[in-house]
DNA sequence: TTGTTTATTTATCATTGATAATTTAGAGTC
DNA sequence: GACTCTAAATTATCAATGATAAATAAACAA
């Protein structure tokens, strides 16, 4: 677990780069907030961290396994469970404002989560955190899993769209993205709250 | 308008390619539904069309601009304008289900989407395509563009997932995906039209 | 001391998007 | 019909990229 741990197996080598799939998504996602998601490549990635590009291929067995790990180390950030006795509806309410804060806070993340296969970590841990909320508040396992893709889909299609410089430009210049963001969220959780009559 | 009138401008060579946009487009995706997207590349294209690779760029400035031709060809066969008398909820809802169902007829065109800056038309004919309507019902300006932004970023979102072989072959293994859409679309057409108070 | 394992380097590939320079053919003019 | 001009291709070539193979070094075990 504790990546110090881990290391004492490993053995260091020229200036100890220390390397590690944490540490390489770490990294990833710095350079892809400085730089933009064109300018991660292994060669830019490996010289963030002080070592050359084959040195990532020990730890990360792709560049696409490697959007899945920064994927899912964003996904983790932004979702939380609904605290004791809190409306569903709340809870997703204030999942999908953090959803968007947090997206949007690294750059270019829409863009990899499209091309990002879902690890098994997504699909056994994150989608689970997102669909167990609406089956203990009553809802059908298949109900809970069409509204929380509903969710998911919503809040990515969105942050695709308001990352794209060229999109952006042009719905900000007709409407706050904020307060249309907040118009759809709220809109998409009354509507769900119709279809899944449930407290 | 019409290419052959084009052509006559233009003139024919060695084997007569009769190159032009809208040709390189078909040929595109008709290259990507067969091998997928990580197989359109400017060579695999040219040889689609029985060219060289650089007898594209004469056409199209880049692979990024042709990938915005790809979406634009796409939104554009799913669209229409509400008929007379139409409820916006019923257009919205015919136009979700066309739009999903051509969206999937086209392998790998969230991915395609979510890289392709909107060019101009897409800004100019293709958005207001979605607006109008909304604002011919009653809407302002500002929700009429926050409910299409909504919309769009659902189904967006929406395809991106099912056409992703690990998500789809997860979420399908729950529920059935067209239900699942139609539970979502429904439901966010409802919660539009609740904060939407246009007839 | 010797050998084994782990983690890195150097060297190298094939593929890709893109550009430059060249070539060919039709259209217009005379 | 020859002469030029321009549109639209071609061949040749680049630099960048993801990825692999082979070589190498440091720590540990025996």
């Amino acid at each position: 677990m504790d990546p110090i741990q881990k290391r004492a197996a490993g053995r260091p080598r020229k200036q100890d780069a220390f390397l590690d799939p944490s540490v390489i998504v770490d990294a990833a996602w710095s350079l892809v907030e400085r730089d933009g998601v064109d300018a991660l490549t292994t060669r830019t990635l490996a010289a963030e961290l002080g070592v050359k590009s084959p040195a990532l291929y020990w730890h990360v067995p792709s560049m696409t396994a490697l959007h899945s790990l920064m994927v899912e180390r964003m996904l983790f950030e932004s979702l939380r469970n609904p605290a004791d006795g809190e409306p569903w509806q709340d809870w997703l309410l204030d999942v999908g404002r953090t959803q968007r804060r947090n997206f949007l806070s690294h750059r270019d993340s829409g863009r990899i989560i499209a091309v990002a296969p879902p690890s098994d970590v997504i699909r056994n841990q994150i989608m689970p955190m997102l669909v167990a909320p609406l089956i203990a508040a009553g809802a059908s396992a298949e109900d809970a899993v069409a509204a929380a893709g509903t969710f998911a889909s919503f809040i990515l299609g969105w942050v695709i769209y308001e990352q794209s410089a060229e999109a952006s430009s042009y719905i900000a210049s007709m409407v706050d993205m904020t307060i249309a963001f907040e118009f759809g969220l709220a809109a998409l959780i009354e509507g769900l709250a119709q279809r899944l009559p449930v407290r």
